[in-house]
DNA sequence: GTCTATACTTCGATAGAC
DNA sequence: GTCTATCGAAGTATAGAC
């Protein structure tokens, strides 16, 4: 039975400033920074007040997560829209930034079990819908998906992007210039031409 | 300057225990979990024994990171010694255990400094290791290293291997088996043979 | 509706007892 | 050489004041 205790409506001011102090600690510092007193201090406001926007530790996790989870499926939306949909989606999945973010929400979910469940069905459903819009992008150049099928290459793309982000991150680059040279030349011979401005 | 407090040299008795302990609830818990007090009683032994083995806890990662670290050594060397190296490559790589503690290391050196320049230097000689030994399993069958780069192999080859040990973790599998099939379609064509007996 | 005083738990680490 | 008593800081969360 979940404490009865008053908690603010979703509109209430600070809420978005403990958000955004949550997610700048989460993506500097890692998960593990994101205490209530921490979160307090970064957002110039009493700890105790985090209780009060949020019930627990990981309601503010999530909220988090949400968050940026909803702008995530809007932007893949827009890549999978756009001309060169290959070249974006390889852009946006090697942005260190938002790689590191899902990285660390990743290391979060594997010891909280609310969280984890969360994190997977969104993951699942934007795989889902990468691979259709990759399956789109191959048709359109004349690219039979029997080869390489689509939801291989979603995996692909993530995976080395992912590891990409990670190695950086711990200052490792052995074999990122050539990995990268060999997505590049793959983009070329798909996505040939520069977009017309 | 460093505390003048007395440690037990390196083969005290409870090293061991300790070392143990911390490396199954590393795995199991994740690294915050590691705490003096949780590592104590999973050895059954009081907690503040933690800091006499190890001055701090950072050191006891690194204690536990070594012994590992020197056992994945030589599992790489004997692996490249086997008549089907690449396969052999690719199932160590997919073990869950391993990969799950590497990432947990991963997750760790995120934000310790200390950690981090070991892990980057050990994961960057175990790379060219890797990519060395691919180089000379690819000529054996004939392979081309202009098509593909064998520290490109040895990227691609631990990218997959680790999003796909994440992602089981969190209880995604979206695009798995696709995946797996793939490599084992690869796999087929490089080492064809089943080995002699 | 918003915030504070406060309780209770666990943390890493050290000084000093055996 | 091995272990324990203990400290001060930080963690989450609640009850209740404004």
């Amino acid at each position: 039975m979940a404490s009865p205790r008053r908690i603010a409506g979703p509109n209430a001011k600070n809420r978005a400033v403990l958000l955004d102090a949550a997610e700048k600690l989460m993506l500097e510092e890692g998960y593990a920074a994101v205490s209530s007193r921490r979160v307090g201090a970064a957002a110039g406001l009493k700890p105790q007040l985090v209780h009060y926007y949020f019930r627990t530790m990981d309601d503010l996790f999530l909220a988090v997560f949400r968050r940026r989870a909803e702008e995530g499926s809007n932007r893949l939306a827009q890549m999978l829209r756009s001309d060169q949909p290959l070249r974006a989606l390889w852009a946006h999945a090697t942005d260190a930034r938002g790689t590191a973010l899902t990285t660390e929400f990743a290391a979060l979910a594997n010891h909280r079990k609310e969280i984890r469940v969360e994190i997977a069905r969104y993951a699942e459903r934007f795989r889902e819908q990468q691979a259709a819009g990759l399956s789109t992008a191959l048709q359109r150049h004349g690219i039979d998906p029997a080869t390489v099928p689509p939801i291989v290459l979603a995996v692909l793309l993530t995976s080395v992007s992912v590891v990409l982000v990670m190695e950086q991150a711990l200052g490792m680059s052995a074999g990122h210039v050539e990995t990268i040279a060999l997505v590049d030349r793959y983009l070329r011979e798909l996505e040939p031409e520069r977009p017309s401005a």
